[in-house]
DNA sequence: ATCAAGTCTGTAACTTGTTCTAGATTAGCG
DNA sequence: CGCTAATCTAGAACAAGTTACAGACTTGAT
C-alpha cells in the first residue's frame, strides 16, 4: 500500500481506454469461466477469444501466452480474495494461528472451484522466466495476505524467509491436493505445521519464555 | 528398502526383454541429454525418438506423454543422486543440519545442469492426475533421501508432516530459483529455515527443555 | 473534417504434443 | 522350422498454442 504501486498489476505503459479495459475484463472473465469448467486444458485460447468476443490476435496482444493469461487470472482472483479476507480478519490469538486460519479459509474458497484452482496454480508453477514479473506480482500479493494475517508491519529478514517457506508450502501442497496425491486433511496438517515457523522466527518482543 | 519394492520404478507387468530395457535406457538418456541442453522446451518427442533410435509410436508406448517421460527421467536422476549421497553421508551434528546439508548438496548438483533441472521440476509440478503414480514414486524417493539424512528409522506422523513440508519447500524453492525469481542464497536460507521444523517435531527423547 | 498511427478482426499457416494406421520385425511356442 | 500375437517402424493426420498478415476500425492531433 505504499509506493510500490508501479508494478501493481497494470504496466501503466499505455493508459488503456475504456473499451480496452472492458475487453481485458471480458477476457479475464472468460478465462476464469472456462477454467472453472474444465481446468487448465479447457482454457483454450480460441475459445477464450470467442467467449470474450475478441479476435485471437487481440487476445494475444493483451496476454502474450496462455500462461500469462492464467497468471493474470490468478492475480485477479487473489485480489478479490484479499479484499474478502480483509473484511473478516482471522480471530486466532497468535500469528501462527491466524495465518493458518487465513490460508485454510483461502483453501476452502479454492475447493469451491477446484478446476479454476487447478488452472491457475498449474500455470503459476509452470511459468518460465518470461512470466517472472507477473508471477512476482502474485507472490507479492500472497505475501501481503500472509503478513496481514500475521499483523506484522515491519517483518525481519528471518520472518520474510518464514513467509516465503509458507508460500512454498502453500503452492506445493495445493498442487499435491489438486493432483489427488494428498487429502484435504493432509493439506491442513502441512499448513499448520509450516505455520509453526512463525513462532520460531518471532522477534521475541518481551514475553514468551522460549528455550 | 523393505517390502515396498512393488512400485519401485518398473511396473513389472511385462518383464521387458533385454532389447526393450536397452530401448528404455536410450530413451531416458536422450531425454536427459536434450533436457540438459535446452530445458523443458528442448525435449521434443520427435527429437527424443530420433536420438534414441526408436519410432515416435514406440516412444509413446514406453512413456505415454512428455510429462511421463520427464518424470521418469527425474526418477532416474534421483536414483543416481540417492546412491551418490549415500556414499558420503552428511556430517552435521543434528538432523536439521544434516538434512539442510543434504539438500544443499543436491541443489549444487542441480546447479551443474540447470536446464535439466528445469525440465524435470517443471514436468513434476505440471503433472496432472494421470501421472500421479509416477510423481508419487519421485516423492517417495525424495522422502527416503530426507529420512536417510535425518537418520530416522521410524518417523512419527508429525515428523512425516515436517518432511512433507520440507519437500514442498524444496520443489517450490527450486522453481523460483529456476525461473530467476530467487537467488541461490535465498534458496539456501529458505531450506535452512524450513529444516528448523525438524527440531520442532523431534520426539523429545530426553534433553531439550522446550517451552 | 481529415489524416496518420495504432488497434482490432478474420483467417491461414506453422509448431509440437498426441493419435492412428498399415506394413515390417520379433518373441514365444508347438 | 513355422505360426501367431505382440511389438516396432514410418509416416500421415489431428489438436491446440502461437505467429503472420491484409484489410477495417478507432483514436488523437491538426
Amino acid at each position: 500500500m505504499t509506493a510500490e504501486n508501479r508494478a501493481d498489476h497494470r504496466p501503466a505503459s499505455p493508459p488503456l481506454t475504456e473499451r480496452q479495459e472492458a475487453r481485458r475484463r471480458r477476457i479475464l472473465n472468460a478465462s476464469a469461466q472456462l477454467a472453472a469448467r474444465g481446468g487448465f486444458d479447457a482454457v483454450q485460447m480460441r475459445e477464450v477469444a470467442e467467449a470474450a468476443g475478441v479476435a485471437l490476435g487481440t487476445l494475444y496482444r493483451y496476454f502474450p501466452s496462455k500462461i500469462h493469461l492464467l497468471v493474470a487470472t490468478m492475480q485477479d482472483q487473489l485480489q478479490h480474495m484479499h479484499t474478502t479476507l480483509r473484511k473478516r480478519p482471522p480471530a486466532g490469538a497468535d500469528p501462527a494461528e491466524r495465518v493458518a486460519e487465513t490460508l485454510m479459509r483461502a483453501f476452502r474458497a479454492l475447493q469451491r472451484e477446484p478446476q479454476l484452482a487447478d488452472a491457475m496454480v498449474r500455470a503459476l508453477t509452470f511459468a518460465d522466466r518470461s512470466v517472472s514479473p507477473e508471477v512476482d506480482t502474485v507472490s507479492r500479493l500472497t505475501t501481503a495476505i500472509i503478513l496481514d494475517a500475521m499483523g506484522t508491519e515491519h517483518p525481519t529478514p528471518s520472518q520474510l524467509s518464514a513467509v516465503r517457506v509458507i508460500e512454498h508450502t502453500w503452492h506445493s501442497a495445493l498442487i499435491t491436493w489438486l493432483s489427488g496425491r494428498a487429502s484435504i486433511a493432509q493439506v491442513k496438517i502441512d499448513i499448520e505445521t509450516v505455520c509453526r515457523l512463525i513462532d520460531l522466527t518471532a522477534p521475541a518482543p518481551a514475553p514468551e519464555p522460549a528455550r
